[in-house]
DNA sequence: TGTGTGATAGTCT
DNA sequence: GACTATCACACAT
């Protein structure tokens, strides 16, 4: 279903990351598990950058969870957070200029079965409407960290076949302590598998 | 529709 | 030893 025109290149992800948070909007966000798609539209994210920004894992250099963040875009930045859930981040930027964008949220579009089996819930609204439930309904674990997202394998982002008929919002992050000033959260107006309103 | 709270284990100081 | 880019459930409105 996939094509691979479709699959968003390195170009795309090394960009600032503010800007690849609000054009990742709207993209699909495709884990390949054992032959079957499981594919949702990113309807949520957020930016986080470097040394300037205290929410940032980056924020105070590099150690050996954040690495990849310095490196360069478009690779997958997976991790484990309260115990419980694991996180889904985009790496973006040069080499050397730490930045990743989080998915806080997907519209699911095929393999639902699939997830609400991994969710251990069947509401559609539940499925994916948060960082920690995405990961979990489409399977992705800290194996799937450092994963090249520019290439047509378990783990990618394409864009959507249809022209994007949506409103993005911008907001402030959400579940942090610092830098909360910046409005660095891109969502989908009105769009009903957003996390919070 | 919203607020409050406990669970839970990896990461960093 | 403290903190955490969260979630689920309880309970009130």
């Amino acid at each position: 279903m996939a094509s691979l025109e479709l699959v968003l290149p390195r170009s795309f992800y090394v960009q600032d990351s503010v800007t690849v948070a609000r054009e990742l909007v709207g993209k699909l966000l495709v884990r390949r598990l054992e032959g079957v798609d499981l594919i949702g539209r990113i309807v949520e994210v957020e930016a986080y950058g470097g040394e300037n920004d205290p929410a940032s894992h980056a924020f105070r250099g590099v150690t050996d969870r954040n690495r990849l963040m310095f490196g360069v875009g478009g690779f997958a930045y997976v991790y484990f957070t309260y115990g419980k859930h694991w996180c889904f981040n985009v790496t973006t930027g040069p080499e050397g200029v730490a930045g990743a964008v989080l998915a806080r949220a997907l519209e699911p579009l095929r393999g639902i079965e699939v997830m609400q089996k991994n969710r251990g819930v069947k509401r559609l609204r539940d499925l994916t409407n948060g960082p920690g439930k995405l990961t979990e309904a489409l399977g992705i674990r800290g194996e799937l960290n450092g994963v090249d997202l520019t290439k047509e394998g378990e783990l990618f982002i394409c864009k959507s076949e249809e022209k994007g008929n949506f409103e993005v919002v911008v907001g402030k992050r959400v579940g942090i302590r610092f830098g909360l000033q910046k409005p660095w959260r891109f969502y989908i107006k009105d769009n009903k598998f957003v996390s919070r309103t």
